[in-house]
DNA sequence: GTAGGGTTAG
């Protein structure tokens, strides 16, 4: 059966397929009666040796059965060893040498043994030699096979470097017959697009006389690779006949290239059509979830998720972690966190992360230590955690202490982003000058990017500097010509300093550039968990007059304790009264209050607005949760707040 | 025997 799908027309094939109908123990039995006592003696022994080679599950018991099959004289059949091969490359062993002592003894290897081999370096590595095995294999007239080639396509893969592959790909159009199989193509598009070379790839599958579910979905992830979302869709729509992984592939393709309402959408689709989901799957759609931050949807992907018990799965647990946070649901990131039993560098990073993004500062380096106390190492992204969490709650010493660590004891080189979680770190506590001294000595073999600069001109908002914010500002506008937030941003620094003319010549550059200043915006999940969206100085809820009412109301009793409007907040050069009534309409008190109207009493609020939060809004929502006695919970674009009895987790410090 | 997987800052 096996030598009838694989070698479908076939020259070469034809002669070595007797081989593999061979030996298979329940057939040995029956073969063996007809011959000779001798014979039968020897077919059972193969026979033992082949189960014990399938109960091998490490390299000494391997070597141990070996030892049997060199005792019993069987140390030059072809078939045995090649099964060893396989056997010792599937254990994932590195090729230490071992693979290639049992090959070289024999006198005469046949096509599968030096397939086996190859198959082995190919997985293993060094790539190369597969390559080397490939040439002298050709040189002593052995005849190759489908695997022979599928294995080296399968090398030119794992090295990224398709050249051999591409030459070897030339020799099977040559020798005809093998360019047909089925198999040996779909390896050879999947090389192409790993060694991102697509344009092979779809002359390859052009070329293709059938295809199968799987050549159309190593096609697809081409395309998705290289952000073609449009033509994948196209393609996916093409095909007759989809399975599990092929809708995988269209969801997590949409997750990675920022399409999270797409994948959703296919998600749900593929859910419709009661296809099974797995742990691959979940994963996609959890990360879709995260980036749209849309906790209802989140917690319905985590019943799907707990159902099958992938919950527990270190994978699908660290993308829930990751999801829970940054949809505002702390508790229910720790629970996640809580359920993955092995975790490993990515569940452990994804919570100091979250706890970093929600002001948490104390338990994201708490955790840091467990994790080193686990014996898990940490990475660079572990690092702009603890970082992250530093720079939110002031702590300079821990953070410059955590960046020498990162380089001297896990010997992790900082990139820009660590750089930029530096400057970020010393600029909010007030060392604007050295954070910029530290911008203009990094080393010159990182690139800078908007983060860097972005960080410093974060500092001189909070802490004036309208100078130094100029040079990053020149820098920001050179790296991002269109980055709205970096004007805007400027002219607030220089209306703070009190500079309009200078704010004034911001706003003309802006206006030339054709730059509009992002209208601010929130939105909240009501109760029947639809989201409601509010403008600025809005009017455009249905609900808007009942809206007032409550906001008047919240302010009066938010007066009576103490709460006076923060005018600075407002960057216009505007009389008092004017200033009050804008910030009084800011989005995100419009969300509040209609929350206080459309939310189920008691439960937490959650909202989440496009542009940084003010101070103004800052205070407003601390004394609001205090009044109210409702837990709040504020997602600007940068971070999360909590505001409970009166506090936010931040410290007023962000 | 071949296709799909998670964490990053202003």
């Amino acid at each position: 059966m096996l030598a009838g799908r694989c070698y479908r027309g076939t020259r070469i094939s034809l002669e070595v397929a007797p081989l593999l109908q061979e030996p298979h123990p329940s057939s040995l039995l029956r073969i063996s009666s007809n011959n000779s006592s001798q014979i039968t003696c020897q077919r059972l022994l193969e026979s033992r040796l082949i189960s014990a080679l399938d109960g091998c599950d490490c390299l000494p018991r391997l070597k141990h059965v070996h030892g049997h099959l060199i005792r019993a004289g069987l140390d030059q059949s072809s078939f045995l060893l090649a099964k060893l091969l396989r056997t010792l490359t599937n254990l994932d062993l590195p090729m230490d040498g071992y693979a290639r002592q049992v090959f070289d003894q024999v006198r005469q290897p046949n096509s599968f043994l030096y397939t086996a081999l190859i198959r082995g370096y190919a997985l293993q590595g060094p790539t190369q030699l597969a390559f080397g095995l490939y040439t002298r294999m050709r040189l002593n007239e052995t005849p190759p096979l489908t695997f022979t080639f599928s294995a080296l396509f399968k090398a030119s893969a794992g090295s990224l470097d398709a050249r051999v592959g591409a030459q070897v790909h030339a020799q099977i159009v040559r020798l005809g017959g093998f360019d047909l199989d089925l198999y040996v193509n779909n390896t050879l598009i999947d090389m192409y697009i790993k060694c991102e070379r697509f344009q092979d790839a779809r002359k390859a599958f052009d070329a293709m006389p059938h295809r199968d579910v799987l050549s159309w979905t190593s096609l697809i992830v081409g395309y998705v690779r290289r952000g073609k979302m449009e033509e994948a869709t196209e393609l996916f729509d093409q095909m007759d006949e989809k399975d599990m992984v092929a809708w995988t592939t269209m969801i997590t393709g949409n997750a990675q290239n920022r399409r999270p309402g797409d994948a959703l959408q296919v998600f749900q689709q593929m859910w419709s059509m009661g296809i099974e989901t797995d742990d691959v799957t979940l994963v996609g759609a959890i990360s879709a979830c995260a980036q749209l931050g849309s906790l209802r949807y989140g917690r319905w992907l985590r019943y799907i998720a707990r159902q099958r018990g992938f919950d527990q799965n270190v994978v699908v647990g660290s993308a829930l972690v990751d999801m829970f946070a940054k949809c505002g649901s702390l508790d229910e990131a720790r629970e996640a966190f809580d359920m993955v039993k092995e975790k490993n560098v990515f569940t452990y990073s994804a919570m100091v992360v979250g706890l970093a993004m929600h002001g948490c500062a104390l338990p994201a380096m708490q955790l840091f230590e467990e994790m080193v106390n686990s014996g898990t190492v940490p990475n660079g992204v572990t690092f702009i955690g603890v970082l992250t969490a530093c720079s939110h709650a002031g702590y300079v010493d821990r953070g410059r202490q955590y960046f020498s660590t990162m380089r001297e004891k896990y010997e992790i080189a900082p990139t820009a982003d660590h750089y930029a979680c530096m400057v970020d770190l010393l600029g909010r506590a007030g060392h604007v000058e050295e954070a910029f001294d530290l911008i203009q000595h990094m080393p010159a073999d990182i690139s800078l990017h908007g983060g860097v600069w972005g960080a410093l001109l974060g500092a001189c908002r909070l802490h004036g500097r309208p100078h130094i914010a100029e040079v990053a500002a020149k820098h920001l506008f050179a790296l991002e010509p269109d980055g709205i937030g970096n004007y805007v941003l400027l002219a607030n620094i220089y209306a703070s300093a009190g500079m309009w003319g200078e704010v004034v010549r911001v706003r003309k550059m802006m206006r030339e550039k054709g730059l509009k200043k992002n209208p601010g915006c929130s939105w909240v999940e009501a109760k029947d968990g639809r989201l409601h969206e509010f403008y600025a100085s809005g009017k455009t809820h249905p609900r808007d007059s009942e809206i007032m009412t409550v906001l008047e109301g919240l302010l009066e009793r938010l007066k009576q304790s103490g709460y006076v409007p923060i005018l600075r907040c407002v960057l216009y050069d505007i009389g008092d009264r004017e200033k009050q009534q804008l910030l009084k309409m800011h989005s995100e008190k419009l969300a509040l209050a209609f929350s206080l109207i459309d939310t189920t009493h008691g439960s937490v609020i959650r909202i989440a607005k496009n542009l940084r939060t003010c101070e103004d809004c800052h205070l407003f929502f601390s004394l609001a949760s205090k009044v109210s006695g409702r837990e709040i919970v504020l997602r600007d674009n940068m971070r999360f707040h909590h505001f409970e009895d009166g506090l936010c987790s931040c410290g007023n410090f962000w």
